[in-house]
DNA sequence: GCCGTTTTCGGCCCGACTGTTTTCAGTCG
């Protein structure tokens, strides 16, 4: 059974639990204990086969390390057959609901057995709703409003969809008379992969401009609330943004709390606490006298902290460095020089070599590599031995004619299903870069894949894994394998692992990437462009080695040419 | 259910907004 799957059992069961008013603290601990699953790198079957003590992970005690290993064992678990047997799965699916949390939801379940959307749509329409404790003529209307947008489950956007909205929007606001300050906070200013609500924060004296400015802005389709200080949207796409108007004094500590994450915040508040100190989103007191606020700055040193960069606030590690003064010095797309996986009209690309080289030169590349595909991926007319030697030929052509930027000969080459190669060696051989990759067969048994991947590891002329997992996000996980064990392999074979920077990729994911930077394998973000527009999505993949706590220096691609080239195989 | 430099019990982060109440519970982030 996969990490992912054992997380989600203890969040099932901490969503039942709610229902049934279980102790707080309680669920609490489920959550705790998922959140600490998902983010581990080595899979708890095989901590389980090495008999690591698993109470040593936190928020795991004896009682979850039993329960992970009746999960292992017998691929489920009694608690939580037992409660979904007394609250029905639909219950959860209207717990969902804005506005509905687990008491509503238990009380409708109770008193109407409503058991699903289904039901509480025709319980609503029927007046039924609003006779209940609790409930009234609002509650059911806005049960009515959501529940078919509910039933369509509402997904979360890649950050790269959501960034332009929110820029265009911050312009629009700091634009405004009144704003001092406008900025992004939340998971957005974490770049995380992917966002659900986007918080914006500004400093005005005159929040009802900013509230209206916002509520006519034309990617504003719904105004969902509106307070004093506060203001919840609907835009375009479906995302929700929160705006929220502070005080100049209070702007360090509302962006140090509304970005998050929850997990940091809480650290940080037990320092405050620790301190005897108080610390929520209007500054840091001691007592009611306010001790820092106007910075985020000045919340982390009055807290013994250097300042903590957005994309490391997950409680995963940054609190240690920053009390030792020993955060990274995050990678910035500054720091790129190379870009070493794009495709061409030889295969799949929409541009020429020439058009992709110019591209690149014009993004400031110093070095790039066309990789196209190879045979096996004949939906994109892959190429075989022949047609890759011509397509080289034509590369080298074209590449001599322009100046300041190296060209290497490569290839994306597919990892077959039966854990061979799509190209023999000798072609392989002749490659300045060989990018292997799964594409097909992404199903097979860990075991399969396992083989493939050290197939590829073990190739003398492979350079580096791509999109080494093959996950699409929202869409599909990746492949099942052991990424420690990978990892441990590359770092020994001298293979370099890519971050993929497409937004739908984002693989390596950021617990992979900082995993490989502690073997010190050299990591080289990628654009894969398949156009010269695609090569600005280098960003993506510069953040996600951001969130990965990577600088320059771990990045093979922030190398210049003399420093890169020593790299090759 | 977890955890411990006030340790094996008694805590466990905190405020805004809404809708329902008429002083507050539930929900949300």
């Amino acid at each position: 059974m996969k990490n992912e799957q054992i997380a989600a059992s203890f969040d099932e069961l901490a969503d039942l639990l709610e229902v049934q008013g279980a102790n707080p603290f309680r669920i609490r601990a489920y959550r705790n204990a998922s959140r600490t699953i998902e983010s581990l790198t080595d899979s708890l079957e095989s901590m389980l086969e090495s008999e690591t003590d698993l109470t040593e992970l936190q928020g795991i005690g004896k009682d979850l390390a039993g329960k992970i290993k009746e999960l292992v064992e017998t691929g489920t678990l009694e608690k939580l057959e037992e409660l979904k047997s007394e609250v029905p799965p639909g219950v959860l699916d209207i717990m969902r609901l804005p506005g509905v949390g687990p008491k509503k939801a238990a009380l409708l379940f109770k008193e109407l057995n409503i058991t699903g959307l289904p039901e509480l749509k025709a319980a609503a329409e029927a007046g039924e709703i609003q006779k209940l404790k609790g409930f009234g003529k609002k509650t059911e209307e806005s049960i009515l409003s959501n529940i078919d947008q509910a039933a369509q489950a509402k997904e979360r956007e890649f950050y790269a969809t959501a960034e332009p909205l929110v820029e265009e929007i911050v312009d629009a606001l700091s634009e405004l008379s009144s704003t001092k300050q406008v900025s992004p906070a939340g998971s957005f200013r974490r770049r995380k992969e992917t966002v659900g609500d986007l918080d914006i924060l500004v400093t005005s004296d005159d929040a009802e401009q900013v509230m209206d400015a916002l509520a006519s802005h034309e990617l504003v389709q719904e105004v969902l609330q509106r307070g004093d200080t506060k203001q919840r949207v609907r835009l375009i796409k479906g995302l929700e943004m929160d705006l929220r108007v502070v005080p100049e004094e209070s702007y360090g500590a509302a962006m140090q709390y509304f970005t998050g994450s929850k997990e940091h915040n809480i650290v940080m508040r037990k320092r405050a606490q620790k301190r005897d100190l108080e610390l929520n989103e209007y500054g840091l007191f001691s007592g009611k006298k306010s001790i820092a606020g106007k910075t985020e700055e000045e919340i982390y040193q009055a807290l013994d902290l250097a300042w903590i960069p957005p994309e490391l606030r997950e409680d995963r590690g940054e609190f240690e460095l920053a009390e030792k003064d020993q955060l990274p010095e995050l990678i910035t797309l500054e720091d790129i020089r190379g870009d070493l996986h794009m495709h061409t009209t030889a295969t799949d690309g929409t541009a020429s070599i020439q058009e992709m080289i110019e591209a690149a030169k014009e993004r400031g590349r110093k070095y790039m590599a066309i990789t196209d595909h190879s045979k096996r991926v004949t939906m994109a007319n892959g190429l075989d031995a022949d047609r890759l030697r011509d397509h080289w030929r034509d590369i080298r052509k074209v590449a001599e004619k322009i100046k300041g930027i190296h060209v290497l000969c490569g290839i994306e080459c597919d990892i077959l299903e039966d854990a061979s190669l799509d190209l023999p060696d000798e072609v392989l051989e002749e490659a300045d870069w060989v990018i292997a990759v799964l594409h097909y067969g992404l199903k097979q048994d860990k075991a399969q894949i396992h083989k493939r991947l050290m197939t590829a590891i073990k190739n003398p002329h492979v350079d580096i894994i791509g999109h080494p997992t093959g996950r699409l996000i929202g869409k599909r996980p990746g492949a099942e394998m052991d990424i420690s064990e990978i990892l441990k392999a590359a770092a020994d074979h001298e293979v370099m692992m890519e971050i993929n920077a497409h937004p739908s990729r984002l693989d390596l994911n950021s617990l992979h990437a900082a995993a490989a930077k502690e073997l010190g394998i050299p990591i080289v973000i990628s654009t894969d462009a398949h156009s010269t527009g695609g090569m600005d999505v280098m960003r993506y993949g510069v953040f996600q080695a951001r969130r990965a706590g990577l600088s320059a220096k771990d990045v093979a691609n922030c190398r210049t040419w003399a420093q890169f080239k020593k790299l090759l195989k």
